[in-house]
DNA sequence: ACCACCTGTAACTATTTTAATTACAAGGTT
DNA sequence: AACCTTGTAATTAAAATAGTTACAGGTGGT
């Protein structure tokens, strides 16, 4: 299973998303979340180093840098999940037998297409889309 | 990242699909894979539980329960992740917080479109596309 | 300038997951 | 009977994840 790291990334943009005029702490974000407020600074790091927002050291409160539109689901993912590949794939096959020989590649050709189809459908789901099913209720 | 089971399990499924004529015991398989005969041992009973293969105690062979091309990468990465959902979501948001309080459906509806597009493609792949890439060279 | 509050990050611990290994009961074959 | 096998429990080892403590240094109000 797939940490949860990319849901509390999600949680976290959403809540800054939610209240552009309000700087929270990470204290406030950890206490909606529920978790401590260092797991959420770590997290904060990675969506800025990945671009998606906007912090100064000492002062409380991020923005994300584009609109809420803007921001897919896949760019959330990529920025907390820095391992290329989503399936491990064993490392050292006997290469003496025919199958061992040539499964990595066709493993990772198999894989890779199946995260293709998991990050196109990530790629069209938005953080606006999160923010519209969570607060209009219909 | 997602573990070395379902690369292992298709390596394994591989490899007696290409063999059925030979009982292969799972110091052979383990060989192949490069690891331990007690861990394929272990997935051997994953995918005889999942209803792909058939083995029988202390007899040495494994054999599929259906053609190559009736056996999709789904039904294996079924048999070896019994884990429902792809995407682990944190448990205990502050409900007090409105995007706590729904993040966590909002997130399961999210998750879970992008885990369909993801197991479409593993099913739309069978053992036999598998065998192809191995054995057909061009 | 001070003080209260904040971020960023290192370091450590705890927990969980995964994989490897040892051990052995019991089935199969000759 | 001797030997090889599977199935599985139990243990250990290693790696990934999450939680925590600690603190250097930035920010802004007073």
């Amino acid at each position: 299973m797939i940490n949860t790291r990319v849901a509390v990334a999600i949680h976290i943009m959403a809540l800054i998303a939610s209240r552009p005029n309000d700087d929270l702490p990470s204290d406030d974000i950890a206490a909606s979340v529920n978790t401590n407020p260092v797991v959420i600074r770590r997290m904060l790091g990675m969506l800025k180093r990945a671009g998606l927002i906007q912090t100064t050291a000492g002062k409380a409160g991020a923005s994300l840098t584009r609109d809420p539109e803007k921001i897919s689901l896949l760019d959330v993912f990529h920025a907390v999940e820095p391992n290329e590949n989503l399936f491990a794939v064993h490392d050292n096959p006997n290469v003496r037998c025919p199958v061992g020989k040539g499964i990595r590649t066709v493993l990772d050709e198999a894989f890779g297409a199946a995260q293709h189809a998991l990050e196109n459908k990530l790629s069209s789901e938005t953080l606006q889309d999160i923010l519209h099913r969570l607060f209009d209720d219909e």
